[in-house]
DNA sequence: ATTAAATTTCATTCATTTTTGAAATTTCAG
DNA sequence: CTGAAATTTCAAAAATGAATGAAATTTAAT
């Protein structure tokens, strides 16, 4: 396969992908495309390569940096922004973490404790059904926060193995 | 909070909430509300407490079903048919897990390691900026696929925190 | 075997999300 | 400053995703 078909795949696949994930397709393929570029580029350069208005890619550019995953870069002399995104894999992973925790995680666990305590009956069927299901999901809502913790602390151990021998 | 209040807002708060992972929301509905009667109940009642229409709800039970997530129920005497959530949490988490790495996750490796190969020069600065990025995320894909193995057999210990321990 | 209830399907409608593109604003070279 | 280039905004249009509801099919009681 050659590089630019590659590119072009890689770039596709992962606006799918992130489609899956609640993820806006137009700006995972932005990010895509960011990932696979050596040298920093212009939004025009962005708005050529996917085919998409001047507006999409100002808002979603504007997203991707409010994400920590891109950065605007000053090139001296040069009038345009230039953007590059972040190429360590490892530490895109934990952007996304950290911000989707806080976003959504952490909003959920919060919701979930007022929920946990109703008036009523506490010998109710229902209030009991009720308070247990909401009580485990908290629980395991607070279980994968602090895993994530962990594995975000264990910084490249995890991603390089280290981390999982220790639970063989 | 009232059982009744504190149910309507679990079952939106579900609903918005699997918005954001890319779970259709009145799917989520469904579920959280299976999730919080205990007894079995029937389409037409699921249609009656969310306000949806019988084919909505048909689909997307279809769906849940489709997950393993919830279950089919024959009541002796009763024509119609009845569902059940499996109320388990961590076995909900575990199949969805399951089904996610299986949709998802795998599909994404596959397409990665096909990419990893390409023509042209192995000096060429956008060959070399390709192939690392999507050999790390591929490697990323693998050590996530690992992780969640070892979760998932690692059955109710991780959920319980035994596991965490040993990582402190 | 008949038929009424229950379930499923799916073309159409509706709602939500995303994209566009032109106007407004900002930036900065001269 | 001035004005052209660059960037941002946002109302309107387009695209996508989800829901409806009536028709078709299936199920099972008699």
């Amino acid at each position: 396969m050659k590089l630019a078909e590659a590119k072009q795949q890689f770039i596709s696949s992962w606006g799918a992908f992130g489609t899956q994930w609640g993820i806006n397709r137009t700006m995972a393929q932005i990010h895509a495309l960011l990932l696979v570029s050596s040298d920093p580029i212009t939004q025009d350069e962005i708005m050529e390569a996917l085919s998409i208005s001047r507006g999409n890619v100002n808002m979603n550019i504007r997203e991707l940096v409010g994400w920590g995953l891109v950065d605007r870069v000053i090139i001296a002399g040069e009038r345009k922004e230039f953007f590059t995104a972040e190429k360590d894999i490892w530490k895109v992973a934990t952007k996304i973490i950290k911000e989707r925790k806080k976003r959504e995680l952490d909003p959920m666990i919060k919701l979930l404790s007022q929920l946990e305590h109703i008036e009523g009956d506490p010998n109710d069927k229902d209030v009991q059904q009720f308070t247990q299901v909401v009580g485990s999901i908290k629980k395991l809502g607070l279980q994968a926060d602090k895993t994530l913790d962990v594995m975000v602390k264990a910084e490249e151990n995890w991603f390089t193995g280290s981390i999982l021998k220790m639970l063989k």
